[in-house]
DNA sequence: CATATATGTCAGTCTTATTGACATATCTCA
DNA sequence: TGAGATATGTCAATAAGACTGACATATATG
């Protein structure tokens, strides 16, 4: 009953993973875990934009136009991964209560720089507020020393060629 | 208010969290680890799963009936918290393609117990594969000693309320 | 000027989810 | 036994969020 290990490894009784072998019982407790663990993780902003008539992609664009300002179209598209069509509709709305505001490129005329206005980033930290508090919450319970291997290990569930380019967008530091 | 005949209690308290901090800066770098490390995660699987004109959310119900052998239908739809309308096309395009196998109750013959056939259990443990060979990676970077920890971190990210019955399901052995 | 680039938009489709309303079989209990 | 309660199935309409494809416009660049 040791409640840290990947459960099964001695699991006698049970047949369950025949053809699952590649080289060892699969982490069934940390796929779970993950999976219920994120959608939790989501349910806190989830209440808070559907009082608003929002989404979670509204909650995405929000939340790095927030802290990414003068991000362009094109490279929300390539940090969101979805298309300029998909981006459009959530966009157009978050631009139509103002919470998001549009500038033209200064520089390039044709880019459009966006930028959270000030009841936007107060959104966006709300949000960002309720999701922290989670993160503390779940961090109370576990011992400080062991804090940065969390956060090096869910850097290295991200995909290795992503991986660098993420870690500089996410480091890059709020506002500015 | 908001609840069918299906799903569970949604709401927790409402943790009023105005604007920006409560006792220091947003973990802004877990809470976008997190988006990204997830993204990545259910990759994986989604390309197998397209291969087969399958979604997600087949993903979801195969995985859990995989693990949770004779699982009624009321026990998956507490699971996974969508609604039987939700449940009941993917369930039937998953005993259609003959994945899961559906059993009429001995005790109760009203209830379901769904069970994955041979291609079932060999497709579920092709996608815990993936995901486990991503976790695995992910884990070799960290202190083996650390490895509980992440198990902690992740469980208590999981709603209060929620955790006990979520991770008796998760340790639990196949119901047979 | 010709072409490439950044963005916008129209139209149609798909998956996954929702609510609401019923239908049916079966179990339980008075 | 018969009246509910329970477990599941199903029809219909709707929504969010994503997609592809096609095309339009403004601006930059060589």
């Amino acid at each position: 009953m040791e409640s840290t290990m990947v459960r099964g490894k001695v699991g006698a009784q049970v047949d369950n993973e025949p053809e699952a072998r590649a080289g060892g019982a699969l982490p069934y407790e940390l796929i779970e875990l993950f999976f219920f663990a994120y959608r939790d993780f989501v349910s806190d902003p989830d209440r808070i934009l559907a009082e608003l008539g929002f989404g979670r992609a509204h909650h995405r664009v929000l939340h790095f136009v927030d802290r990414n300002p003068g991000l362009t179209i094109a490279e929300l598209l390539d940090i969101l991964k979805i298309t300029k069509q998909s981006l459009n509709r959530v966009l157009k709305e978050l631009v139509g209560t103002a919470f998001i505001e549009v500038r033209t490129g200064l520089a390039d005329r044709r880019q459009r720089h966006l930028h959270a206005t000030a009841s936007g980033h107060a959104l966006a930290a709300r949000l960002a507020g309720v999701q922290g508090e989670r993160i503390r919450q779940a961090l109370h319970g576990v011992p400080a020393a062991a804090h940065p291997a969390i956060e090096a290990y869910l850097t290295a569930m991200i995909d290795p060629q992503e991986r660098k380019q993420v870690l500089s967008r996410i480091r890059k530091g709020p506002v500015g």
